[in-house]
DNA sequence: GTAAATCCTACTGATTCGGTAGGAATTATG
DNA sequence: CATAATTCCTACCGAATCAGTAGGATTTAC
């Protein structure tokens, strides 16, 4: 129950790619720099991120970093995941398709709340997305990511 | 963003004392041998268990351990916490007296996704109770816990 | 051509994880 | 009382993961 600074780093580094779309790409070490990462650390994170086409690298002299969509069309869950892999708590509900894993499945009391669980989870990590973020982290009204997402409407 | 086989272990565990409950003491073997869980590592899960006053224990023969209190007051958070320290999913949110842990707060801009996360994941874990747990194992109609919890116990 | 940048692969030290080992202390039972 | 069953306690261990480092190859703007 603890994210790994993969995670907290790659989020972070995401946030900071969102803020200057728009404008050229970022270099690795501008990026390191603002967020206090180690630049080789952050340089596997955005590996992975660029394998799974979340971000476009340009090589060479200025070239650096650039979101590869809009950061409206990023979820947190899609960062979490290109950086960890499958968001599954436990192995039993790694691929739904192969259910056998969890050979104890019928019988485990359990299972019904991982999967409550993780439901949870990534609903929340897929409902958010990098646009959500720095909206939240500009304005003071950050409340579009601290408040629940379909309420406070203009009613009631 | 994987439960320790020190949650999945420990809160299969309490299920089986808490379909136990009201019979006497179970012994760490019998636990350990339905489960499927090594008897020494239980053991010391138990000891967690047991110094947060979530069980009680009877040495000597024909002892073993019962849950110290009724299993709808046995929240499965209250045996997380037991096992894991508190749930925190990163050190800024560790404690909430002293935020000064994280001297970037104000320019996080993921600090707000990760409160809402963990928030998320508290009130999941502390609105089901080993009842609701064992309820659900039971009788084929599991959706007590995959719904909402508080409602409709009229046991105990 | 050169400097700035990404790319790639391997290594490493520290920590955590899951589990083992061995025995001391307690207690029900015959 | 003797014994077996059981919890209790503390230390240790191998493997995996984590966070980070190292070093260089490749690409590209200027």
């Amino acid at each position: 129950m603890k994210l790994s600074s993969r995670t907290e780093y790659g989020v972070r580094a995401m946030v900071e790619l969102a803020e200057a779309h728009g404008g050229g790409p970022v270099a690795l070490r501008e990026v390191a720099e603002k967020q206090g990462i180690s630049e080789k650390y952050l340089e596997q994170l955005f590996a992975a991120l660029r394998k799974e086409g979340l971000i476009y690298s340009q090589r060479g002299a200025q070239g650096g970093y650039t979101l590869a969509k809009a950061p409206g069309e990023i979820r947190v869950g899609d960062i979490v995941r290109a950086l960890e892999g499958p968001i599954a708590l436990c192995d039993c509900l790694a691929n739904e398709e192969d259910d056998a894993v969890c050979e104890r499945m019928g019988e485990c009391a359990a299972h019904p709340l991982w999967v409550k669980l993780q439901d949870g989870i990534t609903s929340i990590l897929d409902s958010t997305t990098l646009q959500d973020m720095i909206a939240g982290a500009s304005g003071d009204s950050a409340n579009d990511i601290r408040g629940n997402s379909e309420e406070e409407s203009p009613n009631e």
